[in-house]
DNA sequence: CACGCCGATCAATCATAGCT
DNA sequence: TAGCTATGATTGATCGGCGT
């Protein structure tokens, strides 16, 4: 540990929150699918679009949400139930994935 | 892969709006036996360990020699750099995928350990 | 039938971002 | 400025499946 974690320290591990819109779509999934959340290799791939983010990024988003989640079951709920009430509340339509951010150009 | 999620979960905290799903009960095995006799469990000790710089440091040099070992190179390094053959066995497995994922995102030539730049 | 590998995941930890 | 929490990334090790 004190072995000066490396010269430079992976420079890699220097990260960058996600935007506020990629959080939202990858909750959003997640409560959708509080069952069962382990997207599929092509839905990562579609909510890494969505997201801008990458593949790899998006694995680890849903690691540390479901391990943080089962961490604090209680805290976690509470969002779980918030998110429940907002889907409930209006909207309705699109079960998840909300749109709003369509603009992620690609091809 | 996809469990328990079909059906509707046999139990759940009679209270909560949200039920408890298989998945977060999951625990894994945890620990890892092995801290043999040498007191002081400081490595070889319980659950995850942590190489030494100087155990990486030959694990990465044997894996640009071969990406896969065979059982007699693997005993060999084992007993160098006082791992198990497990630990050794392992550590290539992941370095492996390590590997494979940078080609995957970094888009990286075949060989290009540190990013240094 | 045991063993190694793959792919995915877990679980603990690191280091930083961000708010108080 | 300092302290604490939230969060993305890393990684040794586990789980289930498959091939040999």
């Amino acid at each position: 540990v004190m072995i000066l974690r490396s010269r430079f320290l992976d420079a890699r591990r220097r990260r960058r929150n996600f935007t506020k819109e990629a959080c939202a779509i990858l909750q959003d999934y997640f409560y959708s699918h509080l069952s069962n959340p382990y997207p599929s290799e092509e839905a990562k791939e579609e909510l890494a679009r969505k997201c801008g983010l990458t593949v790899l990024q998006v694995s680890n988003w849903f690691g540390n949400k479901r391990i943080r989640y089962k961490k604090n079951i209680g805290k976690a709920q509470e969002e779980a139930n918030l998110y429940a009430a907002k889907k409930a509340a209006g909207e309705g339509a699109s079960p998840y994935s909300m749109s709003g951010t369509p603009g992620p150009m690609m091809s | 892969a996809m469990m328990g999620a079909g059906p509707p979960l046999p139990h759940q905290q009679p209270q909560q709006n949200v039920p408890t799903y298989k998945w977060m009960q999951v625990k894994r095995n945890v620990p890892k036996p092995a801290p043999k006799s040498e007191y002081g469990a400081f490595a070889g000790g319980t659950g995850r360990t942590n190489f030494s710089t100087k155990q990486l440091t030959e694990l990465e040099k044997e894996f640009h020699f071969n990406k896969y070992l065979t059982r007699a190179r693997r005993i060999e390094i084992a007993s160098a750099l006082q791992l198990n053959e497990t630990q050794v066995k392992i550590w290539f497995q992941n370095r492996r995928m390590k590997q494979k994922k940078r080609l995957k995102e970094g888009l990286v030539a075949p060989d290009t350990p540190t990013p240094a730049a």
